[in-house]
DNA sequence: CTTGACTCTCCTCTTACTGGAGGGTTTATA
DNA sequence: TATAAACCCTCCAGTAAGAGGAGAGTCAAG
């Protein structure tokens, strides 16, 4: 029998340790003085201690490791708790990879210009979403608010389908400032029945889209438009797809416009 | 102005969150309500806030984030901090696919076997050291005590270089009962002055060695050492080396012999 | 005026330990 | 036998980044 000094010298597991296992009942000391409170372990209690290091190791929880010790682990359950930590290192490592890529651009970004880039543009993904949204043409950028209105009834009826702020999408593959072709839309959770003239559709994910968030009234709107634009040519992306305008605060919102916020979405893709 | 809930809406970021980051400082509210304590956070500071998200899914820290935030972050000190999460990053990632190769190759044991893999053998690697030691050729396995006796100024003069237990290396490359090449070696944390019986050496790492445990006095240490090659031999390992014992316990630390604790340690390679 | 939605602070909990304070025990030495 | 060094104990606090909840106060609409 060995004082817990011994054994952690032994084992290579600190005293800390140890008292953490006989704590949470993963590996309890053979005798313990009734009077000093000493801990004594055996040599036979190595083996036990090595295949929870073994195992955690490989990553696994001592909650994991104690119900395999436990409950005399069966192979079956071995195999499936080693599946899903498989499956989580998978993921892990993914996760991992792509945060390096980010962190290497993000590098490659400071070093070429000297600069510390430009956070108002982020770069992320646009999740996939089923909305309903009406479609027209209408003289200028300012109607935008007759098709709004045509989605009011949404608001009324559908309010507790509604799942995300309402947002535009501008289809014009080109700028202009008459006859614009905008599509009005408002996330929702599940298939309404609506009248003809609100359409129901599933608007699919974009992978990468730069955006930007523009603060107060909207008269300034195009220039942060443009300014997006210029910050995508100017750090090699190529325009992917319709861009779209997200009301996260608006009049519905707030009444004072300097709390109105937008944000401006351009899908792109690397060039 | 918006309230919290709004607020957090806007940015996709919780309550708690925002609670948090402003009990750390990281983003206060631009108001709080001297007598009922609300937060009031302008758009203004929805930038800020996708600042901190966006750093914060390449991994940084919050401390690190407040650092950049706070000094007026010149693109050189987010560059040295980028580069050390670079590092960490790829060492994590390597430590993961390690991990991730040793739970697939656990899987595979436990479906070709269909049973649960002998703990009793471990696979680790064996680290370089220095060591002080001697080696001879001993009549019998027995005799290991002359070449231990020759060590034994190191425990009465250099007992404060000693970093590990005692260990033997066996330098045969066939068993033989008779006339035994040992080497007997203590690690040691720098080179020493010794008399020159005793010589003192680096011994390089083995990437991998498969080691068991031998508890109880010496008498049977063969029968486990068998065991040991007939192990590396069923789970295709090929011997790469001499093998070892490790005396983690031994007549010098304890009197009974049931308490002797010896690790036997074989270097392999997969075949 | 009430109801329901919001918000506040304060508390505990998460992992797998590490570090330390304050106090008792063992063992070797003088 | 006294004492000092080494060893051991329990209890407490802290780690990162919040999540969850209790109990109480606040706000807006009907």
């Amino acid at each position: 029998m060995f004082k817990i000094g011994d054994f952690s010298r032994l084992s290579l597991v600190t005293v800390k340790t140890l008292h953490y296992y006989d704590e949470i009942g993963l590996l309890k000391p053979v005798r313990v003085d009734r009077f000093t409170g000493y801990r004594y372990y055996s040599a036979d209690q190595l083996p036990r201690l090595n295949h929870i290091r073994s195992l955690r190791s490989l990553g696994l929880s001592l909650e994991q490791i104690a119900t395999l010790m436990n409950d005399s682990f069966s192979s079956l359950q071995l195999r499936n708790i080693l599946v899903l930590k498989q499956a989580e290192l998978r993921q892990r490592i993914d996760d991992e990879q792509q945060r390096l890529d980010k962190v290497g651009e993000l590098l490659k970004q400071i070093e070429k210009e000297e600069k510390v880039p430009d956070y108002q543009v982020v770069i992320k993904e646009l999740p996939a979403m089923k909305i309903a949204s009406v479609r027209g043409t209408v003289p200028t950028y300012h109607d935008i608010t007759m098709l709004i209105e045509k989605l009011a009834p949404m608001r009324t009826q559908h309010a507790d389908s509604i799942v995300g702020p309402i947002l535009a999408i501008y289809h014009d593959t080109e700028y202009r400032e008459k006859e614009v072709d905008i599509e009005v839309a408002i996330p929702i959770s599940r298939d309404l029945i609506l009248p003809d003239s609100i359409s129901v559709r599933d608007l699919p994910a974009e992978e990468t889209a730069a955006t930007t968030l523009h603060l107060g009234p909207y008269g300034t709107i195009g220039e942060t438009g443009t300014a997006l634009m210029q910050w995508c040519e100017a750090n090699g992306y190529e325009l992917a797809g319709p861009d779209r305008e997200v009301f996260l605060a608006n009049p519905g919102d707030t009444d004072d416009p300097v709390n109105y916020v937008t944000e401006l979405q351009q899908p792109v893709r690397k060039v």
